[in-house]
DNA sequence: ACAGAACCTGACTGACCAGTCAGGATATCC
DNA sequence: GGATATCCTGACTGGTCAGTCAGGTTCTGT
C-alpha cells in the first residue's frame, strides 16, 4: 500500500487545479455513503467531481487508495484535534466529556464523518490494511486518551472507580452508533439523534459520578 | 419483492434435503460478514454450502432475497421473543433492562447477529426495500416496547422522568455498536465486549434511577 | 509565440459474476 | 420397474467496471 502523495500543499509544483483531490474525495464519500464501496462506480465519482475517470488515477493509486485517503484526510486530523484539546483542557473530567460528547456526537450525526465510520465498519474485514491503519490511528489513540481522562476523574474523586477502558467505550459507542444510524437506517421518526446525544451525555455522567 | 416461500415446514411436499435453505443462509452470513454483500460471490456461497450456484436459485429469487431472508429468519424472530418476554416479565424495569442488556449484548457480540446488523447498516441505503422492512420490524417495534418499559419505570417512581425514546436509544446503541465492533474493527485488545456490556448496563441504570 | 511541463480525457480491455437453462440424478408411489 | 415429482448441476451469457494508454489541451516562463 504505497500511496501516491497528494501534493496539495506543495508550492514548488504549482498546479492549475490543486483542489482536484478534495473534489474527488468529496464526491467519493457521498457515493460511498449511499452505495457502499463496491457499489460505487469510479465513473460516477468522476462525474460527480466533474472530471474523467482517468483523472482520478492521477491523484490516487486505486479505488482502495481513495478509501484510505478518506480516513487519512478526514478522520485522523479530528482525532489529533481532540487529543490536543484534551491536553489543554483545565476543567473537570465531566465537563470535558460533556463538551466532547456534544461536539463529536453532532459531527458524527450531521456530517459525513458518520458516513466514513459506517464505511470503515462495513469494509474493515475486506481491507485489513485499512482496518489496521484505522485501528491504530483512531480507536487506539482515542480510547487511550479517553480512558486516561476517566482515570484522572477517578483519581481526583470526581468519578467512581471502574474499568476505565470499558467506560470509555460505553461513553463513545452510543455516539458512534448514533452517527452510523443517521447515515443508514435513519433518519426517521424513530430516533432523534440530538436527543440521544443529550440524554446519553447526562445519563452517562450521572452514572459515573462518585 | 415477492419472495419465494421457503417450504421448510411444509410436510405435504417432502424433500430429500429440507435443510438446504438453512445451509445456504449459514454460508451466506459468514461470507457477507467477511466480504460484504457486493464482495461476496454467489459461487462461494454455493461452495461453502456444498451445493452448486444454480441450487441457490431453487430456494431464493436473487442475491438480494438471500439478504432479505437473513433478516426475516434470524433477526425478526429475536425481536418477537424479546417483546414476548417483556410482556410476561413481572420484576422491576431495571431488572428487565439488566437481564436484556446482557442477553442481547452477548448475542450481538458473540454470534452472527452482530454481523447481520453490520450488514444491514452497511447496505441500508442501497436496498431501500430491505431497509424499510427492517426499520418497521426491528427498530420500530423494539424501540416502542423499550420506551414503554422505561415509561413504566418512570410512572412507578423507579426512574427519573426523561425522554423515553432517547433513553431507549441510549440504552440500546452501545450494545449494537459493541456487536458491530466485534464483527468489524475488533476483536482486538482495545475493547473487551463483555466488559463494555457490564459497565454500560450498570452505568445506565445508575444514571436513570430516580 | 514557442517549448516544455502540467493536466486531462475518450476509448479500450480483460476479468469478473449474477442469473439462466437444458438436461441429469434421485426419491416416491403404484 | 416404470411413471412422476422433486432435486440438483455444468456450462453458458450478457452486462458491468477497475484500471490503462495514447494522445489532446491548457498553463507558465522566456
Amino acid at each position: 500500500m504505497d500511496l501516491k502523495v497528494v501534493k496539495s500543499g506543495d508550492s514548488t509544483s504549482p498546479r492549475r487545479n490543486n483542489e482536484r483531490p478534495q473534489q474527488i474525495l468529496n464526491a467519493a464519500i457521498e457515493l460511498f455513503r449511499d452505495n457502499g464501496f463496491e457499489g460505487t462506480r469510479l465513473e460516477d465519482v468522476a462525474d460527480k467531481a466533474g472530471v474523467s475517470k482517468a483523472t482520478i488515477y492521477l491523484y490516487f493509486d486505486s479505488k482502495e487508495d481513495l478509501f484510505f485517503a478518506l480516513i487519512r484526510e478526514h478522520v485522523v486530523p479530528m482525532v489529533d484535534q481532540t487529543i490536543n484539546e484534551l491536553e489543554r483542557f483545565e476543567g473537570t473530567a465531566a465537563a470535558f466529556l460533556t463538551y466532547k460528547a456534544h461536539g463529536m456526537g453532532r459531527m458524527l450525526a450531521h456530517t459525513n464523518h458518520g458516513a466514513i465510520l459506517k464505511l470503515v465498519v462495513a469494509e474493515a474485514r475486506r481491507f485489513p490494511e485499512i482496518a489496521d491503519y484505522f485501528r491504530e490511528q483512531v480507536p487506539k489513540r482515542g480510547m487511550d486518551n479517553l480512558s486516561q481522562l476517566i482515570q484522572r476523574g477517578i483519581d481526583n474523586g470526581e468519578f467512581r472507580p471502574c474499568d476505565t477502558r470499558a467506560a470509555a467505550a460505553a461513553f463513545i459507542f452510543p455516539l458512534l452508533m448514533n452517527g452510523i444510524w443517521a447515515n443508514s437506517i435513519g433518519p426517521s421518526e424513530i430516533v432523534d439523534p440530538d436527543a440521544v446525544i443529550d440524554l446519553h451525555c447526562e445519563n452517562f455522567i450521572r452514572g459515573i459520578l462518585a
